[in-house]
RNA sequence: CGGGGCGUAGCUCAGUAUGGUUAGAGUACCUGGUUUGGGACCAGGGGGUCGAAGGUUCGAGUCCUUUCGCCCCGACCA
C-alpha cells in the first residue's frame, strides 16, 4: 500500500469523548469513527486488523475441525419466544417489524438460531459430535454502550456451539475450546486469565470467561498468589478462613440493644467480633412472574455477593427494599434475625451451617439474641453467598486471593440440554431413544479484542502493534520523496519486500520527517524503514516501534537484515 | 432506567451571563512560494441550515417551550 494513496485520517486530537487508551488511539490513528452511540465505523487499518483476528481464529477452529457458518443477523421473534429468552433478554433485543407486520429482532446472540439449523438434521448419535461457529454482527442495545470498541451496542463476536450426545463428550471438546482459546489469546500476545464465572441469564454450567488483565477492564476478578485459581468475583470462593475470632461466651438470650442496628454498632456494644453477628440482608427478588422480599443470612464479616445471591433464588434480579417497605411488611429494619421469622423466604450462607454463638436480631424493636446456635434452625437453605475480599485464601491451595481488573474477550460454558429441551432439538441414541443434544458453547468479542490489545500494548504516543496484529507488519518512511536516491531506494525496497510477502506499506506522502513520523507511532506499525539524511552515508535506520529505539544499519543489506527480523 | 454535563467549520473549542456589524480562533483542507530529521513558515482561499421545531422580539448562536442526539456517574450487561 502506499500511504499517499491510502485512506488513513490521523488527527492530532482525540475526540472528547474517548477515555481509554484503546479509543483515543484507535480514533487518532484512523482505524475507527463513531456513527451514534455504540456503533463504530471501521475504516481500512480497522478492517484489517479485525480480519488478522479473525483469521488467527479461523485457524484455531480448522484446527479443532470446527465448522464455520453464517447465519442470518436478522432473525425471527419466534425462535425467542420459543426459547423463552424474548423476556429474559429484555429491552437489550431489538425487535421491529417487517413490511409484512412480522416481529422479528436482530441478533444478540445466536443458540436459538444454531439449534434451529441442527434440530431435525442432526438426529442420530452417529452424526455427532458437531461443532459449529460464526464469526458476526452482533447487536445489543446496551443501556449504556461506552469506552468505544469495548462496550458497543454492534459488535463482532465468535459463537460457537456444540452438540453431543452426552456429558462426557460435552467435557472432551469443552477442554479442547479452552486449550484453542488459549492459543488465539497467546498468538495475540495478550497477558490473560482464565477464570471461574457466573453464567448469567442463558443458564449453565462449567462457565469460565477468559480475562485480559487490564486496569480498565469492567470486571473484577480474584486471583490466587499460587495457583492458576482464578475467579470473576461474581463466582469467587474462598477456603475456610485459619484465623477464627475468640468465641463469645454467652447462654442463650434475649438481650437489650437500644438502637443498635448496624453490625458495627453491634459489635462495639458487645465487644466481640462481627463474626458472631448474623448479618440480614432483605432484597426484593424479581421474578418473571411476580416479586417478593427475601431475606439473606451471613455472618457479618462478610458481604453479599449479588449474583450468587439472585442465583440461590433464581431471580432475574434483586432490588434494595425501604425501610418502609420492610416496615410495611411487618419486620423491624436493624433487628431482624432468622429465628422465629415467618412469611418470608430465607437462604443462608454455608458459613452459618453449625454456628454457633451467634448474636442476631430478635424481630423485636431493641432486641437482639444472643448465644444463638444456627443449628437449631430445621429445613434451613444454605449455599454460597459470600463476596471474597482481597487477602481471604484460595479454595484450591494455601495462596492468598487478590482482585485485579480484567476485559471479557471470552466466556465459554456448558449449556447442558437447556437449549436443545425448549427447542426440540433431538436425537436418537444407540437404543433408539429419544434424547436433546447436550451443547457447549464459546463465545470470543472479536471487536472488543482490538481494544484489548491496544490497552496492553502502547505508550503515550500510540499504538504498538503485535506481530499478528499489526495492519501492516512494515512502514518504509522515505524521508524527503523530493530526494530522488531515497525515494528510488524506497521504491526499490517497497517492491522487494511486497514480492515477499511481507504486509508492508510505504510513506510517499508529500511531508515532512517529523509529521511522518508521528504517524509512524500513532498508528503503530512494527517496523519502519527510515530512508533519510544518513543515506548520504550509505546509511538507513530500523525504528522499531515496541523499544522505541532507532538502530542504524547500511543501506545495501537492509532487506535481507529485515527479513531475518520478521 | 435514575442523576449530571454538553451540542457552534472535518477535529478541538471561544462567543451565550447582560439579545444588536457580514459568527470567530487553532488545527485540518485547497493554491502559490520558501523549507525538508520530530506534526515548519509566508501569502491567498474554500468550508457553518450555531442539533431540530416552535415561540418572544424591530432584531436570537444568545431568552422561553418542546424535542432529538452525544458523553459521564450509577443501575444493567449472554
Amino acid at each position: 500500500m502506499r500511504f499517499s494513496k491510502a485512506f488513513i485520517p490521523t488527527a492530532k486530537e482525540a475526540p472528547t469523548d474517548a477515555l481509554l487508551a484503546s479509543h483515543i488511539f484507535l480514533s487518532r490513528a484512523g482505524f475507527i469513527s463513531q456513527v451514534a452511540s455504540g456503533l463504530y465505523n471501521y475504516l481500512p487499518l480497522g478492517k484489517r486488523v479485525l480480519r488478522k483476528i479473525e483469521n488467527i481464529i479461523n485457524e484455531e477452529m480448522q484446527r479443532c475441525d470446527a465448522q464455520e457458518v453464517e447465519l442470518s443477523f436478522v432473525t425471527p421473534a419466534e425462535l425467542w419466544q420459543e426459547s423463552g429468552r424474548i423476556e429474559k433478554f429484555g429491552k437489550e433485543l431489538l425487535r421491529f417489524r417487517d413490511r409484512k407486520e412480522n416481529l422479528f429482532v436482530l441478533g444478540p446472540t445466536h443458540e436459538e438460531m444454531m439449534v434451529n439449523i441442527v434440530r431435525n438434521r442432526l438426529t442420530s448419535y452417529k452424526q455427532l459430535p458437531m461443532n459449529l461457529y460464526q464469526i458476526k454482527t452482533k447487536f445489543r442495545d446496551e443501556a449504556r454502550p461506552r469506552f468505544g470498541l469495548m462496550r458497543a451496542r454492534e459488535f463482532v463476536m465468535k459463537d460457537g456451539y456444540s452438540f453431543h450426545a452426552d456429558e462426557e463428550d460435552l467435557n472432551r471438546e469443552f477442554n479442547s475450546m479452552q486449550e484453542a482459546y488459549k492459543r488465539i489469546l497467546e498468538r495475540l500476545d495478550l497477558d490473560f486469565r482464565i477464570v471461574e464465572a457466573d453464567s448469567g441469564a442463558i443458564g449453565g454450567s462449567g462457565s469460565k470467561e477468559l480475562m485480559v488483565i487490564a486496569d480498565s477492564g469492567e470486571d473484577t476478578i480474584a486471583i490466587c498468589s499460587k495457583c492458576e485459581y482464578g475467579a470473576n468475583i461474581e463466582a469467587a470462593k474462598r477456603s475456610k478462613s485459619t484465623e477464627i475470632p475468640e468465641a463469645p461466651e454467652a447462654d442463650f438470650n434475649k438481650f437489650k440493644t437500644p438502637d443498635i442496628k448496624s453490625i458495627e454498632q453491634l459489635s462495639s456494644f458487645f465487644h466481640v467480633d462481627a463474626y458472631y453477628m448474623v448479618k440480614t440482608v432483605a432484597k426484593r427478588a424479581i421474578y418473571e412472574d411476580g416479586d417478593e422480599i427475601v431475606f439473606f443470612f451471613l455472618r457479618g464479616s462478610d458481604d453479599l455477593q449479588e449474583v450468587k445471591a439472585t442465583n440461590a433464588v433464581n431471580a432475574l434480579e434483586l432490588v434494595d427494599v425501604s425501610e418502609d417497605d420492610l416496615l410495611e411488611a411487618g419486620f423491624i429494619p436493624g433487628f431482624m434475625g432468622p429465628l422465629d421469622i415467618l412469611n418470608v423466604r430465607c437462604i443462608f450462607d454455608n458459613e452459618l451451617e453449625n454456628a454457633d454463638s451467634m448474636i442476631c436480631g430478635a424481630n423485636e424493636v431493641d432486641y437482639h439474641y444472643v448465644g444463638v446456635d444456627m443449628s437449631v434452625l430445621k429445613d434451613v437453605v444454605f449455599t454460597d453467598l459470600v463476596e471474597v475480599k482481597e487477602g481471604d485464601g484460595c479454595p484450591y491451595c494455601d495462596g492468598v486471593l487478590s482482585y485485579t481488573k480484567g476485559i471479557e474477550v471470552g466466556h465459554i460454558f456448558k449449556l447442558g440440554t437447556t437449549y436443545s429441551k425448549a427447542l426440540k432439538a433431538e436425537f436418537l441414541n444407540e437404543k433408539g431413544q429419544s434424547e436433546p443434544l447436550v451443547m457447549g458453547t464459546y463465545g470470543m468479542g472479536v471487536s472488543r479484542l482490538i481494544a484489548a490489545v491496544i490497552e496492553q500494548h502502547h505508550d503515550d504516543k500510540g499504538c504498538i502493534w503485535t506481530k499478528e496484529t499489526a495492519p501492516y507488519t512494515l512502514n518504509i518512511m522515505v524521508s524527503n520523496i523530493k530526494d530522488e536516491a531515497q525515494l528510488s531506494l524506497g521504491e526499490e525496497l517497497y517492491n522487494k519486500f511486497k514480492d515477499s510477502g511481507v504486509e508492508v506499506i510505504i510513506d510517499d506522502r508529500k511531508e515532512r520527517f517529523g509529521f511522518k513520523m508521528k504517524d509512524a507511532e500513532l498508528i503503530g506499525f512494527p517496523y519502519t524503514i527510515i530512508i533519510g539524511k544518513e543515506l548520504l552515508n550509505s546509511n538507513v535506520q530500523l525504528y522499531i516501534r515496541k523499544t522505541d529505539e532507532k538502530i542504524m544499519l547500511e543501506a545495501k543489506n537492509i532487506f535481507e537484515k529485515v527479513i531475518d527480523i520478521l
